[in-house]
DNA sequence: CTGAAAGCGCTAACAG
DNA sequence: CTGTTAGCGCTTTCAG
């Protein structure tokens, strides 16, 4: 209840020097500081700044500090700046719960990330990801709540945070087919927008890195080095990233008046170990494949460790691209493709945004082009 | 300002009835949702479910209502579970911003991480230790806000961030010597605690893994496999973490009676390519090491990376030890040191908690024991 | 252009 | 054991 010039007043001092002499700072002689934290004592004053006091030492009123801290056109230019450097002079930050709660609103979006069966790819997804999407936020003055989704049955964390005004909306990546998440949301109304694509038939903000385009992109490059007997490695259908990937590897052979054989077609869960040995069976295969284009870079590094086993050199003897550009094939020089993720984030955050405000864009659906990067991986001879 | 009472009264209906015709559940008719939605749009209802709204229908007093959700032991068993069932009834979950508002404070810790010049550290500290940090913050009730730290002066996040009230403190990582948001922080006496050790002059909250005890584990463990001729490759003086694994190195050898020479001992930058070139003049000494404990896994890629342009094999021809046991040594056979990240996380967060609620704990630094993990790489002959 | 005042949704004295 | 009430710090009509 006490305010900082009820302590000034009491202290008979001014409101700055109450506030210099509670903070410490220079300028305050002793005698005069042990006066103010004894009426700030006395009144059991709680050491924060608030519009009140801003207004008290401008002397104005709290609602011109309001105008001026929200950038109010109504304000006189002199009393702006009196208000400026009273909050200067105060080292005034507005209280961020007062405000949320007045107008109703979190500046707070949630992501929560999957524990997936795929380090190398949840790590990167998370380090350059979850930065962008931090940044991306920040530049809308909103931050990013992240949070886990614990396997418990009854337990919403996503209705929790919005409910409680924690956020106001979300972010979600690694979508499949059906998502349950993107179903609750939709049903809900909740504002979202998701990395990556889900059922044809729901229309939500989304922006997706075409995979078809991708996994193309790998094999005209292996064409173009002279390489006709290339094998695929894929996980099962039925996921949504994989099956695009495996259409673009079909679309391209076909593109390019190449037959793939059945046995260049390998499929196994996103596991290194299985990649070895799915790697073996199609590097068996009769006519053999020269080049191994593959779902992402894990089973990249499958087919590279086979390849190690049989000393045989990747890029060497058989030629093989990754998909993701993990840190790993950096320092690999596995040639992989590269998702534009800044951009992604970006384009993420703009859609929630929309979302958020209730504003429904012309294209709430966003198809963003991947690149290649060429490495060792690619490069030797046919 | 209406209230959901207010709504049904004017509908003519009850407050759950209101509630339900309100969110198109079932059990109502068309014509009453519909004199209900009119009743709402013509209060100007906001669909929130506030206390006062479940208090109404639970027909006790708002007081009630918030003891009840505080577990305030006052209320009598018969009357908590009539509220139970209004908050069940309306799906009410309390607003955090008018919670938090009241109570000052923001149940949400801050988190902001470097980008450092090691893309596979960073992947893997983001993935592990971010999903424990979320876990270990959500056991106490708190979340995570992450933000990015840009370089520009005059900015300072950490200050806008706990002076606007969106957080309670902070956690802190990849802390350095004289590490100057450790200093801002102490001198605020802003809550922190931080995963690693600073200035020993410094006394503040933070778990550390022991460093220097890790070392030692790699460099016993290749003793024991009859290696006598270790060289160490590790970053040029003057960091805390890497100061700290070249005292292992030393205190290993030193242990087992064998003297290092100077020409084992290799210091680069953090850069694999600059790995690479420091193993070969490691590996060129004489006597030549027949192994290598390098203070991180990218070092020791870089060593692995040079000894296969020499047609050398990791753990045949010469052992390899890493440290930090990112995914990149599961996938290539690296033994590696292994921080426990989870009880890091945990322990933090406990830290962070009680600096938040001014308990003063009887020891606020932790140090924690690393393990070795043993793969291929340090498994061949001697 | 500026000020007074109502109130966002909640907690916690204080009074019954 | 339960209700009345005064704010937490801010925004925003509505008067001046």
């Amino acid at each position: 209840m006490p305010s900082l010039k009820q302590v000034a007043d009491k202290a008979n001092v001014s409101v700055l020097t109450a506030y210099q002499a509670l903070n410490n700072l220079n300028g305050v002689d002793a005698s005069t500081r042990n006066t103010v934290t004894e009426a700030a004592a006395s009144l059991n004053y709680n050491f924060n700044i608030t519009l009140r006091d801003v207004a008290a030492h401008a002397g104005v009123s709290i609602t011109t500090v309001s105008y001026v801290l929200n950038k109010n056109p109504l304000v006189k230019p002199t009393t702006r700046e009196l208000v400026m450097q009273a909050i200067q002079d105060l080292n005034y930050h507005p209280n961020t719960n007062a405000r949320n709660l007045k107008s109703n609103e979190a500046r707070m979006i949630g992501y929560a990330w999957h524990v997936m069966e795929d380090p190398i790819w949840r790590a990167a997804i998370l380090d350059r990801f979850l930065y962008d999407l931090a940044q991306a936020a920040e530049s809308y003055g909103y931050h990013v709540l992240i949070f886990t989704q614990p396997i418990q049955p009854g337990f919403n964390p996503y209705e929790l945070l919005i409910r409680t005004n924690r956020v106001d909306g979300f972010v979600l990546t690694d979508t499949s087919f059906n998502d349950h998440r993107i179903k609750y949301l939709m049903e809900k109304k909740v504002p979202f927008a998701a990395w990556g694509y889900s059922n044809p038939d729901w229309s939500y903000s989304y922006v997706d890195v075409d995979g078809r385009k991708g996994m193309q992109l790998a094999v005209e490059h292996l064409i173009k080095r002279g390489h006709k007997n290339i094998a695929f490695l894929g996980w099962p259908d039925g996921t949504v990233v994989g099956d695009a990937r495996k259409q673009g590897y079909y679309d391209a052979m076909q593109a390019a008046g190449i037959e793939p054989k059945a046995q260049w077609i390998g499929y196994t869960p996103n596991i290194f170990e299985y990649a070895h040995q799915a790697a073996q069976q199609i590097l068996e295969a009769n006519p053999k494949p020269t080049a191994v284009v593959c779902v992402n870079d894990v089973m990249a590094l499958g087919v590279r460790h086979y390849l190690e086993s049989m000393n045989l050199e990747m890029g060497e003897d058989v030629a093989v691209t990754g998909y993701d550009d993990t840190p790993v094939a950096q320092l690999l020089g596995l040639t992989s493709v590269r998702q534009p993720v800044n951009e992604v984030a970006a384009t993420v955050v703009d859609l929630l945004m929309a979302e958020i405000q209730g504003v429904t864009l012309p294209k709430k659906q966003v198809v963003l082009e991947p690149s290649l990067v060429i490495r060792d991986s690619s490069r030797g001879r046919r």
